[in-house]
DNA sequence: CCGGATCCGACAGGATACTG
DNA sequence: CAGTATCCTGTCGGATCCGG
């Protein structure tokens, strides 16, 4: 089966499809994924790194949820024995491909922007 | 300019980015928004049919998502000066686009499951 | 039928200090 | 450097009752 078809198919059942939105919606909601992903879809980065380019963001918040993320397969964090001890996040290919979502989402936004004004 | 040059114009800066991706975020996150919206994607819906279709919800938590959702533009408020009087709740143009997005957050859903299917 | 008003618990998230 | 531990506050959402 295509993953189009796929698509189409979950479509017929509101259940599933609410779920498969919730999915994808607790990867991205909250206050700080985004700036996480966002962050790291410029490159993998070291705890230390995240925190100064994510402004505001305190150890425990980051910590936290990058753990989060982790679990939820977008982000993969590697540990390498060198000395110092070097840890880097990275986003996983799922992690990735979140980009297309996010952009649908902000195409939306500007089309909503749009329709907005022409009602004014 | 295309909608597709404003995109690609609006990736250039990344706090436009996320600060546009959280407006549609806001539409769609929460508890009870997604319900609404899906039920609402069927047609038009009166209060209480709108309460009966979605398990659960209370009146509280209904009347303040609609209200939320209206004023975010996304669904739209008719009274009928019918006797006796008739209100329903239909989805505005915008609304109807989010389906887009819903869609863009399934597919990534289907995606996420089967990377995570080859990782294991 | 369509909500508003009030009270309340749970949990996300913040501040600060501390550890291997 | 890469996090924990503790404490605290505010917002989300639930329960219940009331009014036009």
């Amino acid at each position: 089966m295509t993953e189009l078809a796929a698509l189409q198919d979950i479509k017929k059942c509101p259940r599933q499809y609410v779920l498969a939105v919730n999915d994808a919606l607790n990867v991205i909601s909250g206050k700080w994924k985004l700036p996480i992903i966002g962050t790291l879809l410029f490159g993998k980065c070291r705890f230390k790194e995240l925190q100064q380019n994510i402004e505001k963001i305190t150890p425990r918040m980051l910590s936290k949820e990058l753990k989060e993320l982790e679990l939820n397969g977008v982000v993969a964090r590697r540990v390498y024995d060198s000395t110092p001890i070097l840890i880097e996040y990275e986003l996983t290919p799922s992690g990735h491909n979140i980009l297309k979502v996010l952009d649908s989402m902000v195409q939306w936004g500007l089309d909503h922007r749009a329709e907005v004004m022409k009602a004014d």
